[in-house]
DNA sequence: AGAAAAGAGTTGGATAAACGACACAAGACG
DNA sequence: CGTCTTGTGTCGTTTATCCAACTCTTTTCT
């Protein structure tokens, strides 16, 4: 990428996380972004639409590089268990970040965007799996079954949850492939 | 001025000074100091002819700086006690980086860079003087007189230091015009 | 409500910076 | 010694950014 580029999409983030980790989204003017960024209003509109969009960018790449600091994301079907622990532990490395990322109106955008991510990873492995509806439902129960267990639940311990959360993607693992129980 | 420029030639300056706080002035490579300020190669040598250039631009800045932060500059020939300590002021508030600026085969330019800055401060005062030559003789003696004055007897204390070198700096202030003298 | 101020977005033109390639010089190394 | 690497400095082209000006919308204030 080039190198402008990549300074100009740096400053906008820097920026973009300092102002947010005071105020919310809808908060931030395109204005005092591009000034405490030190660019031109006109260059922020060459990469981003609006600022909701720039928030939208950087909560996916946010995503991406936690999937990305899975060891073995090829594991995600054979072992669950060990999958689950290395998404929680990149997701806790970046709590900070998230925190600020995911508060307020966007609460909700987290697990949305991991849906998203995680799908995409199971779904390159099993392609077969990307028209199958009932693929689809298991995922998104393992994945905010594994979520809302963690957020509603974390004065059990981070370690006891992340173990029991684990057994029960595994259980979940194997009704994969699971349109195969409607034709025994 | 452009915004890419000021951009520019702030990360150039801050690669140069986290260098040159590492080693020598002669050893900086335009290739490093171009991959630490995150800049091409070409855009280093729009702005520089060379690191040596740099180097020198940046003694010229810092020193501007220093000048531009006394007070009351026009007391420079009335009030010549006040300006020294001014001065002085100034010179402290820097001295961490006057001393990875100037140390080295730097060594000699701090003073040699602030003769010509109050050299000309004081002419544009008295505009006069410039063709003179016995002003330059009597400005040039109380700037090294003072700078080594100080140099040499950091032990006597910083305060007596300034409070001697102020009080001779008046002295010699009212030698002016020295012209005169030659002229009764 | 109505004026004034501040922000959103867009556009056209100017230019700084990036890129890649190049020839050349200097130092390292076997 | 020759070769190989590393850095220097330049050039032509492409492009990202800047800038200033503008309209339109939203907010603020009285």
């Amino acid at each position: 990428m080039d190198l402008r580029v990549e300074k100009t999409k740096g400053s906008i983030a820097n920026a973009f996380l300092s102002l947010r980790g005071r105020k919310p989204l809808e908060k931030i003017t395109v204005k005092e972004l591009c000034q405490l960024a030190r660019i031109n209003k006109s260059t922020f509109y060459t990469h981003y639409p609006d600022i909701f969009a720039l928030s939208a960018a950087l909560e996916r790449e946010v995503v991406e590089a936690i999937l990305a600091d899975i060891p073995h994301p090829e594991g995600i079907f054979e072992h669950t268990e060990a999958f689950t622990q290395d998404l929680f532990r990149a997701c806790n490395a970046r709590s900070a970040l998230i925190q600020t990322l995911f508060s307020g109106s966007r609460e909700g955008r987290l697990i949305e965007t991991l849906e998203a991510g995680l799908k995409e990873l199971a779904f390159q492995r099993r392609p077969e799996y990307r028209q199958d509806p009932a693929s689809h439902i298991v995922l998104s129960f393992v994945i905010y079954g594994g979520y809302y267990a963690y957020r509603k639940n974390l004065d059990c311990g981070l370690e006891r949850v992340v173990d029991l959360v684990g057994r029960l993607s595994r259980q979940v693992g194997d009704f994969f492939p699971p349109g195969a129980e409607e034709q025994p």
